[in-house]
DNA sequence: TCTAGCACTTGACAGGCTTTAGTGCTAATT
DNA sequence: AATTAGCACTAAAGCCTGTCAAGTGCTAGA
């Protein structure tokens, strides 16, 4: 594609994201300054249009575009817009105002939803590549132990067990020695592994609430690690137009029970870089007019999620940079604590 | 009030609550199964727009409730709509899944706006009455400390302190056993009391950490430990007309931030009994539009909040008892275990 | 005290007209 | 060969107008 039509094209995307209404050509040459005339652009136009990079909703009306001309344009993107000084102070002002890893995850979730308006997930730092920093079984009260993990990368993952009797602290103290000797510095993907050899203990494996406990100890370090994950901005759906937030809204409801989540994180990239899925390029279904900004971040040496979900039209320079901008801080602030 | 034109107003309420469109004379005898006639009705409902139960949006148009309307409907009901089977089914079931206390206060949460369809607000169990079951110091690598914080409800708290210089072991285990004996079975508004002492402490208190450490724990049992909650259902004001979320967005953002949540909370109850605030009645500006329903629940021996936040024109009966048992539900919940 | 009836009001709706923003095509111009 | 001006054409959006339906208040009669 030439040049002249790719700025054409941008133009288009540049007007319709901020108006949100069909661009026709002689409006488009009065605002940016084109140096050709309606005419010319409307002969650009046509050829687009074939090549379907746009489209005509109606006859007489301007132009929109499509999922693939947003594609293209956010392919070329090579320009990343720059975050104001106000913005960046702002991500770093918040994110290290923060106290705990919960308390980054929410901030940073809630920033990335303000600075793009969008809907946005952050998924919690992986315990997989994680270490074990702290393990210990607390008797709340007679019949229900709370099992702590602590990761270093500051993670702290709790489960309560109910119990049939009574707990023998004897067994219990045995138990939590055991475990700490056992698993603290090691990996988490290990942790599993490791306990399993406690299952043929017999110093400690005559009660039946240890069994339990190992059992839920697998779990934690298994199933729940990596599906953990905070949301915000949903209230931001209320700005957009209703027929597409009512096509949003079971997503987001299945996104708040952590289902769908895992598909739209599977769909999101491998590596540390940026990754975009516009319109009917996602593979989740009511998602087809809704395009998925995510990156990975780094924290020790392993690899988590977080991304914004908007309507396709939405300002890509802008969330771009925006997502990237805050995937690297937030790995900076989990690498540095 | 006389009991037909409570029956007359109950009628406009229930009708205009499902249509939410101004109901007339005529439809509203054909609905209902009042024995009068339109005319009669008629007579009644200009007295109960003469003495502001009611209001016209236009001439020829039918009427609609007052805040004024809504608060005697809401009074006078005393008949509480039974949930359905599958409602406390429902209940049920998702609280007793639930693994650890966040998991509870996220379910509820989620629970009590998909039962009312409206946002719905849940304070964590308050610490001031609880019990400290566990105290822990973590060092997550060679500058932070983790506090861990556990209460008898099964709330857990966690703080990260940032350190100067590498951490001294040895007061570090000093400190923590200190801590153990001291404050271990305490009651949390003691603590504060409790840790005072550490700070005249020749053995520990020579290290800069140990005071930064006692500061966190002293702002942990204070500050933090009521304003904790946890918001869900935001998303379901994309299913009200645009203009009420409009003005509810911003409350919303700063509900988020748990900042006017304080106030809205403060508007709450005091008891284990149900409250209900009607538009005007709300002192949060950008709220008069909306009524709030929250109620008590009780842990331990100490009460806590719960609550939802819709639109004036709501489904009172159906919320009322949905926030009741929810209510119910969670403190037993809590109590049980 | 209730109700039937009637005149009156007014928003909502449908149809037809005009306006407007946009197009494609062709012919002229650079 | 590329660009531009001009023109005929299209269809949505806006505007007016009259009709309709729903609702009211009031009065007179049961």
């Amino acid at each position: 594609m030439d040049e002249r039509k790719f700025a054409v094209l941008s133009a288009i995307i540049e007007d319709y994201v901020a108006t949100q209404e069909p661009i026709g050509s002689k409006s488009l040459v009065e605002r940016h300054s084109l140096k050709v005339s309606p005419a010319t652009v409307r002969n650009e136009m046509a050829v687009l249009e074939d090549e379907g990079y746009i489209v005509q909703p109606h006859t007489s009306a301007g132009r929109i575009p499509t999922d693939k001309g947003y594609r293209t344009f956010v392919d070329r993107l090579n320009e990343v817009r720059q975050l104001s000084p106000a913005e960046t102070r702002a991500i770093t002002q918040v994110l290290e105002g923060a106290v705990d890893l919960d308390d980054v995850m929410q901030k940073t979730v809630k920033l990335l939803s303000q600075l793009t308006g969008q809907i946005s997930l952050v998924q919690y730092p992986i315990l997989s590549g994680s270490i074990v920093r702290h393990i210990d079984l607390i008797s709340i009260n007679e019949k229900r132990i709370m099992i702590v993990l602590v990761a270093d990368s500051g993670r702290l993952e709790q489960v309560t067990v109910e119990l049939e009797n009574n707990i023998d602290e004897k067994t219990l103290n045995l138990l939590r020695n055991k475990l700490k000797n056992t698993i603290t510095n090691k990996k988490f993907i290990e942790v599993a592994t490791l306990v399993k050899n406690f299952e043929d203990d017999k110093e400690i494996n005559n009660k039946v609430f240890v069994g339990k406990v190992i059992e839920k100890i697998k779990i934690m370090v298994t199933q729940k690690s990596d599906q953990k994950i905070v949301v915000a901005g949903a209230s931001n759906l209320a700005k957009l137009d209703s027929e597409f937030s009512k096509k949003l809204l079971p997503v987001l409801d299945e996104i708040e029970e952590n289902v769908v989540m895992l598909k739209l994180m599977g769909e999101m990239v491998n590596e540390d870089e940026l990754f975009i899925r516009i319109g009917h390029e996602n593979k989740v279904p009511n998602l087809h007019s809704a395009s998925v900004v995510s990156s990975g971040y780094i924290t020790g040496d392993s690899l988590s999620k977080l991304g914004i979900v908007g309507p396709t039209r939405m300002d890509y320079p802008g969330t771009i940079s925006a997502v990237r901008a805050v995937a690297r801080y937030l790995g900076r602030i989990l690498g540095n604590k």
